[in-house]
DNA sequence: CTCTTTATCGAAAGCGCTTTCGTTAATTGG
DNA sequence: CCAATTAACGAAAGCGCTTTCGATAAAGAG
């Protein structure tokens, strides 16, 4: 490994002289600062980030953490994709990004501790779960952060309209002529699943339109097989509903398989609209109309929040809410009379 | 932050002292263990990770790159599948994942050079090209490295059986009665996209089947358009297949929805079979019958193998082939009459 | 009781880099 | 031509930790 001081020896001047060359400050000729340069182009000079890191408190990276309750980790399309977008934003800044776990050398430790012991610049976290812990702890420590996903915390944040989405899948359906429309939810412990309900019992409200006993469930955790549950229940009921606005594309999707196992159709006998917009969403049949939420946007906006407060050197409390959009497709209908 | 100096001085120890009860060394007797450790305890110490990286020369990393030709990184649902499964048992054994790019504080340096910065104890690479220039770079460094889904390179390798899967496709289309069976292939610069084809001709040859000019058309880099596009070709041919082997389960949804949309029926028209079995194929209508890859074998094959090179500190060229499934779902039925 | 082991600890150097502060030489102003 | 700036550079300390090697004291051997 080439270090400052081999080029410090090569080119005749001292390593302060080689750091401050690399480092462009004003006190190093410009002709010394070419042959500095060259010597580093000639015998592959390359930075050690530990040292760096050390020395100037700073480490270039970020660390994220993933909602761990379920076992999807980063398989989860909709949080894939944020990553995803949150990492070319961060990487243009020059931020590298590192996966944690609470195992350091065996010991158990929080994700606090391990990204403290890390030294990152900053925290980015997607989880559902408000009440997590393991997430409040890091939400009440000194180093920047932003949490995705939830409202209402005391730090940056962005989500997506939730109350919002749920009014646009409401009145769409209502639009189609339903009046019948139950709601397979997320579950209230997580904020999106809780603002959601929000936003399908304003619109329900606002339009008039009765809830009948069981047409509000409680799906969970937005899984498919959780989605199938909640549709079977709702087919128990005596009045069932024509239509369904189900919290999660993976729910929505367990909600049409069991209707087709029944034998009925989709969007004949019963509409679906799911929220998220997954891939899978436009191609599984009928491709499943949905909310749409923007998964580029939140990763860009959730970099640019934690950028401001690394780069201000203080914690900020921001939230920055993300307009949905009705993506209209093929599993609602008309509501036949 | 508190060091080792905070602690040494409100145990009355020494740095050296508190550092080797940290590390477990012999020499230091069970009585100041225990002191030491009730101090960091009470203090809340945390050991610093660079510090500790740069005398040791051990960053507890490791740095993972992504196929970047395409747009999806992580997105990609068999690559995020993998690499969630390596980080699971990357991070039973302490080390954290980090994700880098070719951006070091806006100058563009090469994968290799942006891990060497960072000190990462290996790297794994999980991408399909196997000219790709920067892929090359690392596989001829010192820093051990797996990667997966190449075959025949010069170092640790963790691949699907491919040419075993293309077989298993075309056996089982041939089960079902088709002789007419067509293959819509990866590119040949993948290995993958190679080894299918091997697979499908080793087969047809066997099975003593013809191939007809155009039944082998390639598909390219495994997207749904791609796979679309392929199969417009496909259906202009004079003599139609009655059934298709689709190296990949995108490209095979691309597929089946040219040939729903030009009124043909599958699989009562043509029978497809897909690879990899992503999520999405147990959703669509019909249901994917596919070639599915073991994602957790292959992250923790991997996984195995840059921990054995790390641990032995040196470069080990070792090729592991994953057995795959078919998986029978309703994509495929027998050929009528 | 003297000599060798063994157990326990600490001084100090070093990992690679940054940054403060001082020094020297060259430049400017009057 | 002399004093005051300014430009260019380096010594040295420090970031937090590990590790070698030596020192001391206690224990065991003969």
């Amino acid at each position: 490994m080439v270090t400052i001081y081999d080029i410090a020896k090569k080119t005749g001047f001292s390593t302060t002289t080689v750091s401050k060359a690399l480092n462009n400050y004003s006190d190093v000729s410009e002709k010394t600062r070419q042959k500095i340069l060259q010597a580093v182009e000639d015998m592959g000079y390359l930075p050690n980030a530990h040292a760096q890191s050390l020395s100037t408190k700073k480490s270039w990276t970020i660390g994220v953490m993933f909602a761990e309750d379920n076992e999807v980790g980063m398989k989860h399309p909709f949080f894939s994709a944020i990553i995803e977008s949150f990492r070319k934003n961060a990487e243009r800044e020059g931020y590298d990004l590192i996966f944690a776990s609470r195992n350091l050398r065996n010991r158990d430790i929080s994700y606090l501790e391990h990204f403290s012991y890390r030294g990152v610049d900053g925290i980015v976290v997607i989880c559902s779960d408000s009440q997590d812990p393991q997430v409040q702890e890091m939400i009440n420590s000194t180093i920047p952060i932003v949490v995705i996903d939830m409202n209402n915390q005391n730090c940056s944040l962005v989500y997506s309209d939730n109350i919002e989405g749920g009014k646009l899948a409401v009145n769409y359906l209502h639009s189609l002529g339903h009046t019948k429309i139950a709601h397979i939810a997320g579950d209230p412990s997580t904020d999106a699943g809780a603002e959601r309900i929000k936003g399908y019992n304003k619109a329900m409200n606002d339009l008039k339109l009765p809830i009948p006993e069981g047409y509000l469930i409680n799906g969970g955790l937005f899984s498919i097989n959780e989605g199938k549950e909640a549709m079977e229940k709702l087919l128990l009921l005596d009045d069932v509903p024509t239509a369904v606005f189900v919290a999660g594309d993976h729910m929505a999707i367990g909600a049409i398989e069991v209707i087709k196992e029944k034998g009925l159709r989709v969007p004949e006998d019963i509409s679906i609209i799911g929220y998220d917009d997954i891939e899978m969403a436009a191609y599984i049949t009928p491709k499943l109309t949905t909310i749409k939420q923007d998964t580029d946007m939140i990763g860009f906006q959730a970099a640019q929040l934690l950028m401001n407060q690394i780069l201000q050197k203080k914690k900020l409390v921001v939230s920055k809410k993300i307009p949905v959009e009705l993506i209209i497709r093929e599993s609602c209908s008309k509501k036949e009379n």
